[in-house]
DNA sequence: ATACTTGCAAAACATTTGCAGTGAG
DNA sequence: CTCACTGCAAATGTTTTGCAAGTAT
């Protein structure tokens, strides 16, 4: 099972390479900022006007399952999707237009926050507030 | 401004005292930890056995506006709630059993992560790792 | 009595799944 | 030619809303 060329295992949950699955890589890849489901669908249309927003979905619970996109949960937002090569970083909320934007810069040493006898294995940090264009359109009243 | 008396402004946005309200106050009171809106109408069923989830939600909006109650929203999971008199604090997730707990300590002056151009309002952190009695509990492998 | 609140059911969304048809290999 | 994959629509699950009835003040 899953052997794929000389023997080597791989959780190819995806047989094959199609229009639609390309164009949702592709979404995801180009966007370099996490995308919502919907998001997904409207750049993956662009490539494929007859894609739907089912296949939206199945490709993405595969390429999660195969390591090649990762799931950002924001607080009062639908899950958004990126590529899982950033590395670690954080994220950034426009309070505004609802963009999320990758944030590379971390804190660090947040273990010690947490109370005598936890062990802190990740973090997840959200920052909120504007973003440069929703800044310069004069929100900043 | 929020003159309560004829026709005048106010952000009072509960005017009446109900069985269903103060069992959703009581609820997410006694909690101690945030609470789902399910768990929250569970609970207030055990007083109000005819209340119903619009009336949880509802009030939910309106405790929220109030500012009486905070969203606290989970990574992978559907909003909580929680009472504000907490004032600002963080959450640490256990990976074992999930339970949610509050973190006092911050990192403070997170400003400076955001992008150029970008400013900060403000910022939700959330450990995750193992809390003390599942670190106990020998999970420790 | 007034009008804020509630319960119910329908509506509005988001996500998943069943199924027959399509197309990559 | 096969069977993974897709589009569509129906099914699920969650939160919101319309409306008539209920009730705090």
């Amino acid at each position: 099972m899953r052997r794929s060329g000389q023997g080597m295992y791989r959780w190819t949950h995806m047989q094959r390479s199609t229009r639609q699955r390309e164009a949702i890589q592709a979404a995801i890849q180009d966007a370099g900022r996490p995308l919502s489901a919907h998001e997904i669908l409207q750049a993956a249309q662009r490539e494929v006007p007859e894609i739907g927003i089912a296949t939206v979905y199945r490709n993405l619970k595969l390429l999660q399952a195969d390591g090649q996109v990762q799931t950002v949960a924001l607080p009062e937002q639908p899950p958004h999707y990126e590529i899982s090569t950033h590395g670690h970083h954080h994220h950034f909320q426009c309070t505004i237009c609802q963009r999320v934007f990758d944030v590379h810069a971390c804190p660090g040493n947040l273990d010690k926050l947490a109370p005598r006898g936890f062990s802190v294995q990740r973090h997840e940090l959200t920052l909120y507030g504007l973003c440069k264009d929703c800044r310069k359109s004069g929100a900043g009243a």
